[in-house]
DNA sequence: CACGCCATTTACATCGATGTAATCGTATGG
DNA sequence: CCATACGATTACATCGATGTAAATGGCGTG
């Protein structure tokens, strides 16, 4: 026989299928015989509530996506497990999905995936355009996560990548660093991450009176390891070589630091490094690596709370909110003493 | 007004709804001209299938549950992004879910996480029990991946952990190394991938000969760096210390090295340091690390089989399988020249 | 021309849970 | 003693898609 239905807990517990549920929903009309009588029967029939039928009626699946783009990318592992605590502590469960960067996954999770498995998304997109969002169906909460995004198209929340890119850009300045690279930096796009705080570092540099050297700041593929090496390779043979490089995130100082390491420059000796995300391996890595430091709890309960509350909310609802969380500079081996 | 159902699209091709239902699952007779219609019309109204109603009438949901101990171990990131791919390319969805390790979490993930979200699990258990298996639900599939099991209980993926950790062992053995080291290892209990890794580790040191050090198998809490730090730093401490790490993931190795750098010693001139996994992260730390390459792909790949095939089958289903998956030694520079 | 075959299409019931509104029974107040 | 209120419970319709079985209609064959 297959899973026992409503229908069985209501004829074992000799009542009627809604007062079940109404057991099941906590009403609060229904008296503590009846209450104890159900419970029973669900116990000894071992039921559980089938989530197709409940949703169908209800309209909502309890379900929440979390798109990023690359689970490899600790930064997004580690901040999928704040997101999902969140979630869990809040009663919904969240379903992972990666995007691999790619525009068309990213406008797939925008619009729920072509099927509502889920109420809300909270995504973290790189390839999506403005546009993109334009036309979205509002009527599915949307909570971005780091990039930049139109004002008033969704709700957002990062942290403020120009001061965190200025911060540590001026860090190595204050070093005496005045060759600085940008691993992955980005001179001209939209206002992306990769944007943002390469405009922080030019405030930095600005600030202390030094051009922008422009053939220092290095667009990147992808924001892995390989790309880092790649880069930091290609910026030592300049004729006039960076004395530090700015990376925009922790993977690509990872690969920098272990190319300079095969091509015997020493850091920080020779070149300082610095990250982005302070994702655990920059804490053990050889020499370890200075890092800016999200607050990526503070960002996994503000993109959850923000769309649980929309979700909450029903209609459309107000205008987009746009949440900055924290952020600290930690210095460490590869840009120390 | 709400989302399109399938009555609008009906009303708006001018057929009927079960019509519009033909064309969605691909039904066979169908003139073009009607097929054309119903097309044009979903296209217009910006029609989507709700799910919800779909898996209510069909009883399975198309998505799969993916329940693993940790994402931050990188092994886990890639490995349910095979995962994620496979099922994917086969039509499916994957909901991908973090078990903490804790059995409690493993358990409700082998009853199907208390709804009937997903058609069945894959899980890679840590903490479950033989007599957690033993009353399962055999009606909800499930694969497990990496730790031995009851014969006979679920469908079971691994590599050959014994032959692994005897090759890497071996490796070891004839670089001249005499005083190995199992980070992670386990001399007694259940059948669990660190036992199995380290009945390699010991069938290993039979053959050559050499007494079994019991002193240099040291379990640790969890599998992380810091871990991995702890107990290289106490190893190193022993009167007779080891000129050899062999440490049962790669993240531990990664914290050993660490901690030998900042206790002074070299690697591999003093001692000799192997992992497990080979994460991305190997690849590029200072040093690379040796390290056993299970074939993640193939992995997933046929835990994704054998589950949907269970779920093809629907009933019960036959007698468990258990598959063994390809590895090798990949020797950089943590034990090599 | 009648018949049967087959491709195509449709009406209807159904999956399981829950909202709505109605029913039943008892306690309370006038 | 009746009217009213209210707590507890229930019958029924409904959410959206699809399986079943039957209807429809065109076509070839005897």
């Amino acid at each position: 026989m297959g899973r026992p239905r409503i229908k069985d807990v209501a004829e074992y517990a000799g009542v009627s299928a809604k007062t079940v549920s109404n057991v099941l929903n906590d009403y609060e009309h229904v008296s503590e015989q009846t209450r104890a009588a159900v419970r029973e029967a669900i116990d000894v029939l071992g039921y559980r509530v089938n989530i197709a039928g409940r949703q169908l009626r209800r309209g909502r699946t309890g379900m929440i996506a979390l798109a990023v783009p690359d689970l490899d990318i600790a930064y997004f592992a580690e901040l999928a497990r704040h997101v999902m605590a969140e979630t869990e502590r809040l009663g919904s469960t969240t379903l992972l999905l990666e995007t691999g960067g790619r525009r068309e996954k990213e406008l797939a999770a925008v619009r729920g995936f072509d099927a509502q498995f889920t109420d809300g998304v909270i995504l973290s997109p790189l390839a999506l355009l403005p546009r993109d969002l334009a036309d979205r169906d509002t009527r599915l909460p949307l909570v971005l996560l780091g990039e930049c995004n139109l004002p008033g198209s969704a709700d957002h929340v990062a942290i403020d990548n120009v001061a965190a890119a200025r911060e540590a850009t001026e860090h190595l300045l204050a070093r005496g660093r005045r060759r600085i690279a940008v691993v992955g930096g980005d001179l001209r796009g939209t206002l992306n991450t990769s944007r943002l705080r390469t405009l922080g570092y030019q405030e930095a540099l600005s600030g202390a009176g030094l051009a922008l050297p422009d053939e220092l700041v290095l667009p990147v593929p992808e924001f892995r390891r390989a790309d880092g090496a790649a880069a930091a390779r290609g910026l030592m043979r300049l004729p006039d070589r960076p004395d530090a490089l700015l990376c925009l995130n922790d993977h690509l100082a990872l690969g920098a630091v272990r190319a300079l390491h095969e091509d015997g420059w020493s850091v920080p000796e020779d070149v300082d490094v610095v990250g982005f995300d302070d994702i655990e391996a920059t804490r053990f890595s050889i020499p370890t690596i200075t890092t800016v430091a999200p607050d990526k709890r503070g960002i996994a309960r503000r993109a959850v709370r923000l769309l649980l509350d929309r979700i909450e909310a029903g209609a459309p609802g107000g205008p987009a909110v746009d949440e900055t969380a924290g952020h600290r500079l930690i210095v460490r081996e590869s840009s120390g003493a």
